[in-house]
DNA sequence: TTGTATGCGTTATCAT
DNA sequence: ATGATAACGCATACAA
């Protein structure tokens, strides 16, 4: 590997004045500066980024924390946040949470070992000791907690919204499938239906679900038409639960919307494609991520951040398995 | 921030010490070690993974590229390769490169930086100079190079195999599509049931694609029924392609699978989901990225390694977009 | 305008 | 069994 002694040998010049030059720091004379570049693209040198984090205790390197890649709403999240990064130079470690504390510590800590110079985190536990105690910014994503920096979308109106829609359109028996209760945007979508569904005071039920997998939602599925046979409106907890919805409805003979109407939330590419294909509560995934990295770099980068909690719109995306407004 | 100097000087000892019961190197009494470990849980301390990659001149980073990780058969692959890398005490350095020399070219250059310890990229271009000038070890994911260390899928059998399971099922007049020609799986494929295709003596056209987005594969769809209105068999170059077929076939009124059948590529979760859902070529994704990851650890780790070409079986799956063997 | 020297946190060598 | 110290590659304070 080539170091910035061996640039500045060849130059002829001390390794401060090449550092200069690297950083447009100081003052150094155009024709030095001309030798320097010039060794610089001979030796085609770039400096260690790693020197460079151990002097200045803070590296370019931002820590993303993501439950579960695999989810399809995640990569969404992932590539507006490494675009944006990307773009400024940032690089970001990854790692998958699975929701699971242990593994987000452990994670958090290998962050903070590498000098990571800030953390994005879809955590459920924005509240843990672990994030309080870092200093470095943090911006939670996809997720809250009372004035820290983050990005998100209204979930309680998401859930007021699917719940309007889908009773606008007609449903009087309206199934609703609560998500996992240790994931905060879930319970928001779903009080945000329920209170919807009280003050309209519509009869529904509810059931419960424990995960997003698409190994699972079969299984609440089939709960579902089980249970409450006469369900004629679906509010799924999101697209993937929707869209196994959609099978078991298929499965069972029923016209959907005609027989049930059902509504995802998400907006995942997956909605578009199925047939017919899924009306669902759209989430900005992709901004949502380009604006937490935008965020995190305003932490980074400037003194004072005002408007450091930001909430992107949610809406109705409405495709074919609502009925249409009569 | 706590370093080894905190630690050494709570514990009474010398750094040399505390580095030595850390990395478990050298003698060090069992008192003083109890003391030093003492020292290392009240101060919640880790050490500096920065500093001891300036020494070692090597990180326990490891670099990903990929090329859209919004594309649903990367997914897969980056949780199989985080997962193995994960549980070996390594982190990931994460980038999508869009099939993109340039971006490409400058991930790998931040990954040099940074010391990262090996590569794993799916690039277009493995026999580019900055691939053969690495030092590190790097393994190529879902592409091949000569007889440099890599993890696939075979393309071509999985092509021979789609085209023979849509003849043995009965279609006469097939439309191929062909992935973007700058990606080599996706010609492999479709070399593989041109193959087929030709020695059975069947008919068939070809429609040419530029990408494998959501966004044009409906442009191709079109273009195909279109051009080939008789066509009652098509063999696409991945899911999304193919979905994209289902829906345009669905709008057309044609019946799926009695007028034309559709077989996908990759088994990405999508494909089961649709209605009616995909047969398609599966590729073992998160397998191909824990084969990766293993392979790119034991090139870290061991002198000599054998077998650092690992090709994946592919394997039809029958779902019903294919009608029944007559 | 340029160079020398120091330190960032760690590991490893060499004494003791 | 333990400690002092050089070195990893770089940026900066200070001298010149």
């Amino acid at each position: 590997m080539t170091t910035i002694k061996d640039i500045a040998k060849i130059a002829g010049v001390s390794v401060a004045t090449v550092s200069r030059v690297i950083n447009e720091s100081g003052y150094v004379n155009v024709d030095t500066r001309k030798k320097v570049e010039e060794a610089i693209n001979v030796m085609n040198y770039s400096p260690n980024e790693v020197a460079r984090s151990l002097y200045k205790r803070k590296s370019k390197l931002i820590g993303l924390l993501l439950p579960d890649i695999t989810n399809p709403f995640f990569p969404q999240l992932a590539r507006g946040v490494e675009d944006l990064l990307q773009e400024n130079g940032y690089r970001l470690i990854f790692g998958n949470s699975d929701e699971n504390e242990d593994k987000e510590l452990d994670y958090i800590r290998t962050f903070v070992q590498n000098n990571v110079i800030g953390v994005i985190s879809s955590t459920n536990f924005p509240d843990s000791d672990t994030y309080h105690k870092l200093k470095i910014p943090i911006v939670f994503l996809d997720r809250t907690s009372n004035e820290s920096p983050s990005v998100y979308a209204d979930g309680r109106e998401g859930g007021r919204i699917a719940a309007r829609e889908i009773i606008l359109r007609g449903s009087k028996r309206i199934t609703i499938l609560q998500g996992p209760a240790h994931i905060k945007p879930a319970q928001d979508r779903f009080q945000g239906a329920i209170e919807v569904l009280e003050e309209l005071g519509m009869t529904y039920d509810v059931i419960q679900t424990s995960s997003f997998s698409y190994g699972e939602a079969g299984k609440w599925a089939k709960e579902l038409f089980d249970k409450h046979t006469d369900t004629d409106g679906v509010i799924a907890s999101n697209d993937i639960v929707a869209t196994a919805i959609l099978q078991e409805a298929h499965r069972l003979g029923k016209a959907v919307p005609q027989d049930v109407q059902i509504i995802g939330y998400d907006d995942t590419p997956l909605s578009s494609l199925l047939s017919p294909s899924l009306s669902t509560i759209r989430q900005p995934a992709y901004d949502m991520g380009r604006e937490a990295a935008g965020l995190l770099i305003r932490l980074i980068e400037q003194d004072k951040v005002e408007d450091s909690i930001i909430q992107l719109p949610v809406s109705f995306v409405e495709r074919e398995t609502t009925r249409t407004i009569i």
